[in-house]
DNA sequence: CGGCGTCTTGGACGATCGACCAACTATGAT
DNA sequence: ATCATAGTTGGTCGATCGTCCAAGACGCCG
């Protein structure tokens, strides 16, 4: 193997790792696929990484950063409140559309890090950042659109989380898209109902 | 070990991985650790069951027929249909509160089976058992009430059972109690502004 | 009593896993 | 050129897993 520095290799190895996951799930991807699917001699492994569960930790810290979240950030674009709204839904609807695995890794770690001793805060992390991450995106559009949310911020940051979580949920064991879509859409009605024109 | 018919052990052995389940998850449910939980040796196991998937399969299927669901089987009792709607999701609530760790295992389950080849219709058929049971709650809320829903109820289901998985994913996650129970009257509130009455 | 299913049991097998190590090699500073 | 540092490699260890089996024990029916 040409040699390269350990960091670079862990970072070759942690995108390898989360591409097992996508395959195989978080159950499968053992050390050995890890460096099977990143083309290295075993011994790498644990010259990069102390453990296994080092591995996943920082996977889930990648994907809670900057990863699957990344597709619910997208209340910006032009028109009025609802069609904002609308299109948000629609786009995180595309992106869980387009690559299932990647959202179904995302609950997969959430669970394997609750049952993980010491793990609790990684998936505590996880939550509280997606929900910061739709309480901005509300926060944003309710002032660029003049109006104020009726709804505690929180709450309805945790609302919104809910359901699109529940639907993508639902959604990875019965592929119902259009019934999807409905719920989608109902729900993007029911947040415009919840907000009221500034004075 | 005294004497018992296979079938017993069977019903034994189920009884116990789901302990274990809801003790350790999914993944640490080995077939040692539930002979150890029933106090029985290990030989027994290849004698009731083929294999552990099919003593997985068994506790999918239990569960899906009768367990968690049951705890959302509550539209009955007295008052409008906004104090059953409020009393339901609250039931539903309780009892997630007081056995987070058999939801838990319910999504564990799931993602287990969409993992597994050959497993996706257990799954499948889990979400299909939840979104008719929902449906059905749903349709004699109306009727008792004297209403008729705006969205089609295939529809109305799914977002129930999104919201209801949602919150309950994040909040096995981050624990806040008091922000879900909001996010839950909000969406009481919400179903009962899409009732209409009848005519 | 004798035989024949049904059940019981402890041990063993091969596979796979995370982890570890000793020997070797390349690189760069002195 | 020397040497310390960093990186590479293949093999191996002990643990744990699902699965299987042979030998025995029980209970029922003839």
């Amino acid at each position: 193997m040409s040699r390269m520095a350990a960091k670079d290799r862990r970072e070759e190895l942690i995108a390898a790792a989360f591409r097992v996951m996508v395959r195989d799930g978080v159950v499968k991807t053992t050390t050995r696929a890890v460096v099977n699917e990143a083309k290295m001699p075993l011994g790498v492994f644990h010259y990069c990484f102390n453990s296994r569960e080092e591995l996943l930790q920082e996977v889930i810290t990648r994907i809670t950063d900057s990863g699957v979240a990344k597709a619910r950030n997208v209340f910006e674009g032009e028109g009025d409140l609802g069609a904002r709204i609308a299109r948000s839904l629609y786009t995180f609807w595309e992106g869980v559309e387009l690559s299932p695995g990647e959202h179904q890794v995302g609950y997969e770690l959430t669970h394997y890090a609750l049952r993980q001793e010491g793990f609790e805060d990684l998936a505590r992390r996880q939550y509280a950042h997606y929900l910061e991450v739709h309480e901005q995106l509300l926060a944003e559009a309710a002032e660029s659109a003049g109006i104020t949310w009726t709804v505690p911020l929180p709450v309805l940051a945790r609302y919104l989380n809910a359901v699109l979580d529940g639907v993508t949920l639902c959604w990875l064991a019965d592929r119902n898209s259009e019934n999807t879509r409905e719920v989608l859409r109902l729900t993007g009605e029911h947040l415009m109902s919840l907000a009221a024109k500034d004075a």
